[in-house]
RNA sequence: GGGCCUCUAGCUCAGUUGGUUAGAGCAACGGACUUUUAAUCCGUGGGUCGUCGGUUCGAGCCCGACGGGGCCUACCA
C-alpha cells in the first residue's frame, strides 16, 4: 500500500471533482484527523439481523434493557436539532432505525454526527434496544463512529435505475435493490440444490481445462490467447465436453461439471460470451436415464429455493415445471405439425419444397439442418410445458450414439422449457473409430468454407481407443435455468456480465 | 455484420416551430427543529447539454463523423 498524497480537489486527469465528491473527500480528511475514517475492527455485538429477530413485535416507545452494537450502511436520514435518525442496512438488505440524541451522546458528538455522516456511509452505533414513538425498532446510541466513508453518493433511492446502470454498477444494484441481491441468492441456492442432487447420486465434482491447445465439444468460434511459457496459442474452451468423457474413460464413472464456457459470438438477452455449464456424465447410463436426472436436478432446485414446481416468474406468470416431463419425437412431432410424413430418409429437396412454402431460409447443406428448421419453426413455437425432445438426425450430431433402433437418428434430447433450448443430452457416441469417421466428416464439412473448421483431437481419440463405457451425459446453461427459474433475461441473471 | 433509436446536474428526468440567463425532484451546502419514516420549513451553489466538426445573425434542438448504450435483425450443433 503506498502513501501517496491524496489529490483532494481533481482527479488524475486535473478535472474538477463534481462538488460533492470534493465535499465527502474533505469529511474523510476530518475524520482521519479525529481518529479514523476506516477502522480495522469495530466492537459489534449482533448483526441487524439478529436484533430484528430478537424483538419482532415491539410495542410503541418501548425500552427493552438491552445493549447492542452493530453497523449498518446509512440509506435514510431525518436530522433534527437535537435528535438525529438514521436508516442503517446491512447487507442482506435488513434495516434498522439509529437515533442519536443531544441526552444521549453529547453536543459534541451529535454535531460532528450532523457535520461528518453522508448518505451511503457505513456508521457503528451502540446503544439500547427501543422503539421510537412510532413504533420503529430503534438503537438509541449512546456513541457512534464511522465504520467506513463513502466518497460518491448513492444515485438517487426514489427513481429506479436505468438497466444500463445497474449492469455497470452491480454493487449499487445490490446495495439499492432488493431483487438484485434475491437473484444472487437464488442462484447460490439453485447451485447448491444441483450438488445436493448430484451427491445423492454418487456423482464426483471435477474441474477440466479452461485453457485447451485444442477447442473440441461444440461448434463455435472461440476465443484465442497466447501461452509465453509454451510460445504456443491457446483456445479458452467452448466445453468441457472431451475431458470430461476422459475422466469416465478413467473411470470416474459419474461425474459432474459446473464452470465457465467462453464463445467469441454475438450476445443478446439469452447468449453471453461467457456463461456457466453444467455437464454431467454417467457409465452405463444413456439418455434415458440422464434425462431423469436432468428432470430431478431442475424439479429439486425449484423445490429447495422456491418450494414449488410452480414458479412464479418476473413477468407474475407462472412456469409449472411438475410432474413427468413427455418426450416427443423431433420426426413424429414434426410430421403431425406439418401434415406430411418426414423421415431421415425424406428427399432432401422435398424438405426445401416444404421450408419454401413456409417461408424458411435456409442455406446449409446437411438434411439434418432442415430438419431440424422445420421442426423449431412448426413445434418450437408452441412448446411452453417442459418437453424432451427426442431422437435427432445423425448429420448434426457427431459426439452422438446413433439409435438402437431407429434407422438415420441418434439418441440425443433437447430440453425445451418456455421455448427455450435448456439443456441437451446423448447416449454417448463411445465406438472409437465411428467417432473418428464422425470427425474427419465435421473436419471436411467445415474445411469447405468455414475458416474455424474443428481440429481432429488425437488424444481424445486416443482415450476412446482404450475403451470407454456406454454412458449417457447432458449439457446444461446454468444461467439459462435460472432465467427459467426468475424469467429474467441473462444479464440480470449473472451478477457481472461482460460490458465494453 | 445490417437497420433503427438514444446520450441534458451526483441520480431520475423536463426543455415548445432553432431565439436572450438550460429547469424540476431527490442529493449537496448554510440556517431552524428532541420522535422522524422519501421528515418538514427558509435560503444557496452545482451544467464543456457524449466528443469533434458543419449550417445559421443565433444550436441542447438542424446536418455529418466518432464514441457509449439500447432495440430489432443476422451469425451461433
Amino acid at each position: 500500500m503506498s502513501d501517496q498524497p491524496q489529490p483532494v480537489e481533481q482527479d488524475e486527469e486535473g478535472q474538477d471533482l463534481p462538488e460533492q465528491i470534493a465535499i465527502r473527500l474533505a469529511k474523510r480528511e476530518r475524520l482521519i484527523a479525529l481518529g479514523d475514517a476506516y477502522p480495522v475492527s469495530l466492537p459489534i455485538t449482533h448483526t441487524i439481523s439478529q436484533v430484528r429477530a430478537a424483538y419482532p413485535e415491539l410495542d410503541i416507545d418501548v425500552a427493552t434493557g438491552q445493549i447492542v452494537a452493530l453497523a449498518g450502511r446509512v440509506m435514510f436520514q431525518r436530522n433534527t436539532g437535537k435528535l438525529c435518525f438514521a436508516t442503517l442496512q446491512a447487507g442482506n438488505g435488513e434495516r434498522i432505525q439509529a437515533m442519536l440524541s443531544l441526552d444521549k451522546v453529547g453536543q459534541e458528538e451529535l454535531d460532528l454526527y450532523k457535520e461528518l455522516v453522508d448518505l451511503g456511509d457505513h456508521v457503528f452505533v451502540e446503544g439500547e434496544v427501543i422503539t421510537s414513538k412510532r413504533g420503529e425498532l430503534s438503537i438509541m446510541a449512546t456513541s457512534w463512529k464511522m465504520a467506513a466513508k463513502t466518497i460518491r453518493p448513492l444515485p438517487n433511492l426514489h427513481n429506479e435505475l436505468g438497466e444500463e446502470f445497474r449492469v455497470r454498477h452491480r454493487y449499487i444494484d445490490l446495495i439499492v435493490r432488493d431483487r438484485a441481491r434475491e437473484v444472487v441468492q437464488i442462484r447460490a441456492k439453485v447451485m447448491q440444490s444441483m450438488r445436493k442432487t448430484f451427491a445423492e447420486r454418487a456423482y464426483l465434482e471435477v474441474e477440466t481445462p479452461m485453457l485447451q491447445t485444442i477447442h473440441g465439444g461444440a461448434s463455435a468460434r472461440p476465443f484465442k490467447t497466447h501461452s509465453n511459457a509454451f510460445d504456443t496459442e491457446l483456445f479458452l474452451r467452448i466445453a468441457p465436453e472431451l475431458f470430461l468423457k476422459r475422466a469416465v474413460v478413467g473411470g470416474i464413472d459419474r461425474v459432474f461439471e459446473i464452470n465457465r464456457n467462453f464463445r467469441n459470438e454475438g450476445a443478446d438477452r439469452t447468449h453471453s460470451p461467457e456463461f456457466a455449464m453444467l455437464e454431467a456424465y454417467e457409465a452405463y447410463g444413456d439418455y434415458n436415464t440422464i434425462a431423469d436426472l436432468t428432470q430431478a436436478l431442475i424439479q429439486n432446485a425449484a423445490m429447495d429455493v422456491f418450494g414449488t414446481h410452480q414458479v412464479v416468474l418476473e413477468d407474475g406468470s407462472i412456469n409449472d415445471l411438475g410432474g413427468n416431463w413427455p418426450r416427443i419425437s423431433m420426426f413424429e412431432s414434426l410430421s403431425e405439425a406439418c401434415g406430411m410424413a418426414i423421415t431421415p430418409e425424406t428427399p432432401i429437396s422435398e424438405l426445401k419444397a416444404l421450408a419454401e412454402r413456409e417461408g424458411i431460409e435456409i442455406d446449409h447443406p446437411l438434411h439434418g439442418k432442415y430438419v431440424e428448421e422445420l421442426w423449431e419453426h412448426f413445434v418450437k413455437v408452441n412448446l411452453v410445458n417442459p418437453t424432451f425432445v427426442i431422437d435427432f438426425p445423425v448429420d448434426t450430431s457427431p459426439l452422438t450414439r446413433n439409435h438402437r433402433s431407429k434407422p438415420g437418428v441418434v439418441e440425443k434430447w433437447d430440453l425445451y422449457i418456455r421455448g427455450y433450448e435448456q439443456a441437451t443430452g446423448y447416449s454417448e457416441l463411445v465406438d472409437p473409430v465411428i467417432q473418428r469417421e464422425r470427425f474427419v466428416e465435421q473436419v471436411t464439412l467445415a474445411a469447405a468454407g468455414d475458416p474455424e473448421a474443428m481440429k481432429l483431437d488425437e488424444d481424445f481419440l486416443k482415450a476412446l481407443e482404450f475403451g470407454m463405457p456406454p454412458s449417457g451425459g447432458m449439457g446444461m446453461g446454468i444461467d439459462r435455468l435460472l432465467m427459467s427459474l426468475t424469467g429474467l433475461g441473462i444479464r440480470e441473471t449473472i451478477m457481472f456480465p461482460l460490458v465494453k
